[in-house]
DNA sequence: TAAAAAATTTAGACTTATCTAAAATATGAA
DNA sequence: TTCATATTTTAGATAAGTCTAAATTTTTTA
C-alpha cells in the first residue's frame, strides 16, 4: 500500500496533468505547499514504485498504475463530499477539508458500498464527476460563463475555484449547480455579466466570477 | 492537534485503564504490538503535553485532558462501526479495522452530525456504549455468561473478544446482541454450557465462549 | 550563442516514530 | 535482606518526509 504522502502526490500530479501533458516539480511544490526539493525526493520514490514516469529535470507523468491510484482517491474524495452534503447536511463549501482526510480511508469495499448506499451519484457537490468503481467517468464539455454571449443560456455545472468564500458567494446569489442561466448583458467596460437565473432572478457578476463558473450548454 | 500515534496511545491507555488503576509500559507495548522502548519515548511526549501522569518506572494514568481525547476517539470508532453495519450493511466482524482508520478523522462537527444522522445510537454493533458528544456514557453491569447458573436467564449485551472468528461463530450460532438466553445445563466436566436462545433454539457452547459472552441480567 | 535567470536536484540536517542492545531500576523468592 | 529476574529506561540507529542552502541543469534573453 501507499502512504498518505504518496497518495497526495499522485492525486496532485493527476489534477495538474489535466491541464498539461507533463507536470513540473515546481507546479507540484506550489500545489502541495511544499518545497521543490521535497518534491524531487518523492518523485524518485514514486518512480521507483513505477507509479510515475520521471527523468531528472524533465517533469513527470503518471503511469497507468499511478493514474489508477489517483482516480481511486479522487473517487473516494468526491463520494465522501457527496455523503457529507447529502446525508449529513453540510454546505458545499464546508466539505473539502474533511474529504481530504476521508479520501485516505483504505477499504475499497467501503467506498463501493458507500457509492451504492447513496445510489451511485454521478457528480459531487461541486459538479465534478465521480469515477465509478472501475475508475471510469465522463468529463462533460464545460465552458466558463465568461465565454457566453448575450442571450445565450446554459446550466451551471461546475466551478473552477473550490474555496469557501467563492462557494459561499455563489450560494448567496443562488448560482448553484443545476441552475439554468441566461446572459442578459455583458458590460464592455469591465467584462462583468448580467444574467437571469432560471426564469426570475436577475443578477450581476464580475468577470472573475464569470470566469470561475462552468456552464453546460 | 495530536498525531495518529498519540491518539492510538491515548486510546490504548484508556482501554487498559478500565481494568487497572495504573497502566504499565509493557501492557501498552503488548497491546500496540510495539516495543517497550518505543512506549517510553511516547510516554515522555504525552507527559510533556500533559495528557498523561507519568513518573519513570511507575506506570501511567490519563489526565482529564487525555481522557477526554481518548473518549472522543472511542466515540468516533463506535459511531463509524455503527454506520458501517447499519447503513452500509457490513457484518459486525468486518468493521473494526475500518473504524480504526476512521476514528482519526478529525472533524468534531462531522462526528456529531453522523451521530444525529443515525439517531444517536447508544451502543455499537458489539454492544459497547457510544459516548455522547459530551463524552458521557453508561457502562451497564455486564457479567460473563460463564458466571450464570442453571435456569438463570439474561440478554446478550456484549463480547469480550472482538476478533473476527469469534464474532462469526457467534453469528452462526445466533448468539447476537439483544438475544435473550436461558441456561439449561452446565457440564461439570469441562464447564461447557447448554442454553436456550429466545424461546426455541437450544445450543451448547464451550467454557471459553461462555467466558467471552457478556450478559445483562 | 554566451551569460543571466529560472528550475531542478543534491547535500546535509531535522522531526516523528520506530527498533535493538545495553544500562538502570524494581520486584519477589530464598 | 539480598540477589536473581523482570521491567523499564537510555543510547544509538533507521526510515519517511520535510527543510535550507548550495550545486547543477535547463531555459531565456540579449
Ligand atoms: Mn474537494
Ligand atoms: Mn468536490
Ligand atoms: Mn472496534
Ligand atoms: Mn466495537
Amino acid at each position: 500500500m501507499n502512504t498518505l504522502a504518496e497518495e497526495n502526490y499522485l492525486k496532485c500530479i493527476y489534477h495538474l496533468g489535466m491541464n498539461a501533458a507533463i507536470v513540473s516539480t515546481n507546479q507540484i511544490a506550489a500545489s502541495l505547499n511544499t518545497k521543490a526539493s521535497s518534491v524531487t525526493d518523492m518523485l524518485k520514490k514514486l518512480a521507483d514504485k513505477a507509479l510515475i514516469n520521471y527523468t531528472r529535470y524533465q517533469g513527470v507523468t503518471l503511469t497507468p498504475a499511478g493514474e489508477k491510484i489517483a482516480i481511486g482517491i479522487i473517487r473516494k474524495h468526491r463520494l465522501w463530499e457527496y455523503f457529507l452534503v447529502e446525508k449529513l447536511n453540510f454546505k458545499w463549501d464546508q466539505v473539502h477539508d474533511m474529504a481530504e482526510e476521508m479520501e485516505h480511508i483504505s477499504s475499497q469495499e467501503l467506498v463501493d458500498r458507500l457509492d451504492e448506499f447513496m445510489g451511485f451519484p454521478k457528480h459531487d457537490p461541486h459538479g465534478d464527476p465521480i469515477p465509478d468503481c472501475n475508475g471510469r467517468f465522463k468529463t462533460p464539455e464545460l465552458i466558463p460563463l465568461s465565454t457566453l454571449v448575450v442571450n445565450q443560456c446554459g446550466v451551471i455545472s461546475g466551478v473552477r475555484d473550490h474555496t469557501s468564500p467563492f462557494l459561499q458567494y455563489l450560494e448567496k446569489q443562488q448560482l448553484t449547480i443545476g441552475k439554468k442561466i441566461t446572459i442578459t448583458d455583458i458590460i464592455e467596460y469591465d467584462h462583468s455579466v448580467a444574467l437571469k437565473i432560471e426564469t426570475d432572478k436577475e443578477i450581476h457578476i464580475s468577470r472573475e466570477v464569470a470566469n470561475n463558473l462552468l456552464i453546460a450548454l
